[in-house]
DNA sequence: ACGGGCATGTAAGCGGTTACATGATTCG
DNA sequence: CGAATCATGTAACCGCTTACATGCCCGT
């Protein structure tokens, strides 16, 4: 149940809306993990059910701001200083996890494939790079700072990911009809 | 849906049973894709309901041996070759998603935090390479090198979590108690 | 005035987790 | 012969996804 801690952590940053909430997922966040609106309005009901966040303000179109309590605070620490387990510690990443088969493709498609991995995570590093170039440099706020570590692990796996589709390409030159049943 | 997708990947190296595919998902894959047993045996059953695995063999106590079908074969090959969307394309990483909120903390705290994370990831950098050195040389089969693959992409990934956490400790020296709100 | 983005929700269903449950075999 | 591991399952619950639903405000 991350996705309360989430929700705690930006908004300790500030006070914010739902849909301020679903913009921050869907721009950046959400590589890392992945929300949906309706989730959120959801949850931030049950939050506010616990005193961990309140309503702070209104805005037009029915617009409700947010703010975390000092309770909300203390379980986001609790939370950040919580030790993880190895259950924990694991990721969900499934273009990983289709690397790990690519070898049962054939010649061709196994090409195509590699090549278009390649390509999207050299695009995906290259959009990062922009990301933080946006970043203001001096943190304001502390949250810059972990921001901008966030990003740098991110690009280090897309890079990763680039690297591997194309050392693949070389090592994995045919197979893939050899596999399965030999029926 | 993609746990169906590994059991195929995985029974498309060699025929294995329920016992077994855990047993994978423990020690490696696990970190990329988590599952339960139970989930497992239960996923075999509709597996073989649609003729994308078959039973092969059984075993000492009450064992059974699943192996690929040849439409199983063809659902792997297509889910590998489908184009994933930005949510697929998302991961679901705690660490990494703590690691861009630790600001929150206050010094003491962050410190013992990011220290422990940094020794965390070393280790499981450390871990890694010891489990590519047991891994054979030369691909008997192909799957040698996608495994590879992916161990190097979990170690840079590591790595990086390693740096991340360590750049962090200097670069966030103090703050925490300013966030939240002036309540 | 109207189209697009802002803004918030509800309901059904599914994938995944937790807890429960049982029995066989091997090794010391 | 008892403990550890092998080996497979069921049931309840919950978080998350998909689909549906509504209305307001701003810019052109």
């Amino acid at each position: 149940m991350s996705l309360r801690h989430a929700l705690l952590g930006l908004l300790a940053e500030a006070p914010m809306s739902g849909y301020d909430l679903t913009k921050r997922f869907e721009h950046s966040l959400g590589r890392v993990w992945p929300v949906r609106h309706n989730q959120i309005y959801t949850e931030l009901k049950a939050l506010q059910d616990e005193g961990l966040i309140e309503l702070s303000d209104y805005g037009p179109r029915g617009r409700k701001i947010y703010a975390i309590t000092q309770a909300g605070l203390g379980e986001i620490r609790r939370w950040l200083t919580e030790p993880l387990d190895a259950a924990a510690r694991s990721m969900r990443f499934e273009p990983l996890l289709r690397l790990g088969f690519v070898w049962i493709l054939e010649e061709n498609d196994l090409q195509s494939v590699l090549a278009a991995e390649e390509d999207h995570y050299r695009q995906q590093a290259a959009w990062l790079d922009e990301m933080m170039a946006t970043l203001p440099d001096l943190d304001s706020d502390g949250s810059i700072a972990s921001r901008r570590a966030v990003a740098r692990v991110g690009k280090a796996l897309y890079g990763a990911m680039a690297e591997a589709a194309a050392a693949l390409r070389d090592t994995l030159p045919s197979d893939g009809g050899r596999a399965g049943p030999e029926a």
